[in-house]
DNA sequence: TTGTAGGCGTTATCAA
DNA sequence: TTGATAACGCCTACAA
């Protein structure tokens, strides 16, 4: 790699000092302090040689790195990928880089990428934190540093937090299961201790109590190191109660998609057989032969406002703590495109 | 955000210079230059204060970033997803953060990004290039800035690239669809000026010649940015020749997800009206109550040479430019996990 | 209208 | 065994 061109690069060929050079390719010669041939030289000059300023130091030079960093729970979840895509969209908009990091939902990696993106100087953090983070977010709270969590929160901190209805979408969703006769409703779940996955719980708990056809027995657990297994076995297990269920409700797209397939895998017919209630959209529900509905989360919603909140908070527009709280949408065959 | 702590800040505290505790704080006393009890008041102090370098700085000062740039094509697209994990985890691995960049198949977002990186003194880029970059790939060249092409490349640059056997693994594939008993195989590919995909045509295409079966009338070209309804009409057409086909090979895996929606929606039996061969795993041939054979891609090992190769470059191991091709491998029936 | 000089946090060289 | 100092590229207050 050659030597790169820097201001004084510019400012020895035209003998003039880099002050100057600085000043008018920053456009902060307002007052006509540089002349215009000058100016002109200057920009002319910057353009033959193909000038590009060094981000590093200015970075380190105004303290401000306009970067911000985004620490993402499992980026191979493709309601991860559109998020993160949306975030790095309009970030750059407002002409801030991302910095992508994964946690593969472990504490530890959590606590790596913070520092890591901390030594690169971020102003900001987006994060969807892991369980058990409580420690590490205060610690971000107690330096200082801008934060904001989506998808998932802790609702006892004081945090900056955009998420979706969890509760109220999940309880609409399994009064349309209800309403479309179903008796015998399970539910598939992560044995986890997340707030919103368990407010999704409860939300389908409280409209099955609601309606009488709450049984303690047909609610599933699987673990999210063993997905498919513990799916695998909580299918076989609703499916052979004595009174078969005729109806599920799972919590995650990833329960959704291994609970559909494996369901199909099984030759059960989720038409007939049973109806279910799937959390985010995927490309697989459009190829059935029937309609799965679903709850879809508004992820360009989720990353604009998550953006809009980071960059006030750094640029201390705003100094309050919000909770943002967006609605999702239950997407039924009758509005569907396709 | 409160001021950072510095080198300085645990200088002054214990009322040492900075140049001691950078040399304690980086391991680089070996001769037994510090004092062991300095050495560890130093250490304590660092971790008392939770002390983080900053990267900027020593970026600036060394003249490295320790920073590669990524510049992907379409990020929505589950391969790209996959390909941007991996690379980041290798990357990792070597000590190298990864800033990704989506240019959405834009020449134009393409430069702003690689200015973009540039300005972040990257050290080295991996890019899925957009059609006629060519351009750009050589200023790159020019300035002697590393950088591997993923993917896709043009054949005509003397470039470092890691590719798959496009056009063996297509005539292979192909021939399948001939062994299988297809009589007219057409063919869905992207009106585009990529090596890449016209290797894969050719792929398929030289098979069809080689057994007689070749039909120009039945090889259509879809557009990026109408890709659903030219596919609509790319089925429509196929299905409505007199002689019906029985086989259709799809060249990425967009266009074959969409086409597979597509013959789906139209009550096509993919079965047993016709045979498919499709580009790219997708958890939605998973789904379906029959098995869809594709082309898999190694996206890990694609990866790993593309990281591995920029990093030889960058560290001045290798300087011949080496074009890689990995094997894909066909994924039938018979070998499918699940 | 332009130049000088200091400093951001770090490392490397040389001196003490 | 440790400290002072210069330099990386940029910006900015102040001087000329």
């Amino acid at each position: 790699m050659q030597k790169r061109v820097s201001l004084k690069t510019i400012a020895d060929e035209l003998s003039v000092s880099s002050a100057t050079v600085s000043l008018v390719l920053n456009g902060k010669n307002q007052n006509g302090r540089v002349s215009k041939e000058m100016s002109q030289k200057i920009l002319d000059k910057a353009a033959e040689l193909n000038y590009i300023p060094n981000s590093l130091a200015k970075g380190l030079k105004v303290g401000k790195s306009r970067t911000i960093g985004l620490i993402i729970a499992d980026i191979s979840n493709l309601f991860f990928g559109a998020l993160a895509l949306h975030i790095q969209n309009f970030a750059e908009e407002k002409g801030y880089t991302v910095i992508i990091g994964n946690t593969n939902e472990q504490l530890g990696e959590m606590e790596k990428l913070i520092n890591f993106l901390y030594a690169r100087q971020v102003e900001g953090l987006i994060i969807t934190p892991t369980e058990k983070s409580q420690i590490l977010l205060k610690k971000l709270f107690h330096n200082k540093i801008p934060f904001v969590l989506v998808d998932r929160t802790f609702p006892e901190l004081p945090v900056n937090s955009v998420l979706i209805d969890n509760y109220e979408i999940s309880y609409q969703a399994t009064l349309q299961l209800v309403k479309r006769g179903c008796k015998r409703i399970g539910l598939v779940t992560y044995k986890q201790d997340h707030y919103h996955i368990n407010e999704r719980r409860r939300g389908c708990e409280d409209a099955l109590k609601h309606t009488g056809l709450y049984n303690p027995d047909i609610m599933e657990e699987v673990r999210y190191d063993f997905l498919k297994n513990d799916i695998k076995r909580a299918i076989f297990s609703l499916m052979s109660t004595k009174e078969r269920i005729d109806g599920i409700f799972f919590t995650t797209n990833s329960i959704s998609i291994n609970g559909v397939k494996e369901l199909i895998k099984n030759n059960i017919n989720i038409q007939k057989d049973i109806q279910i209630m799937c959390f985010d959209e995927n490309d697989a529900f459009y190829i059935l032969p029937y309609t799965v509905p679903f709850i879809r989360q508004p992820i360009k919603e989720m990353a604009q406002k998550a953006v809009d909140l980071l960059i006030d908070q750094i640029e201390m527009k705003d100094e309050e703590n919000q909770k943002i709280v967006i609605c999702a949408e239950l997407v039924l065959s009758e509005n569907r495109m396709f």
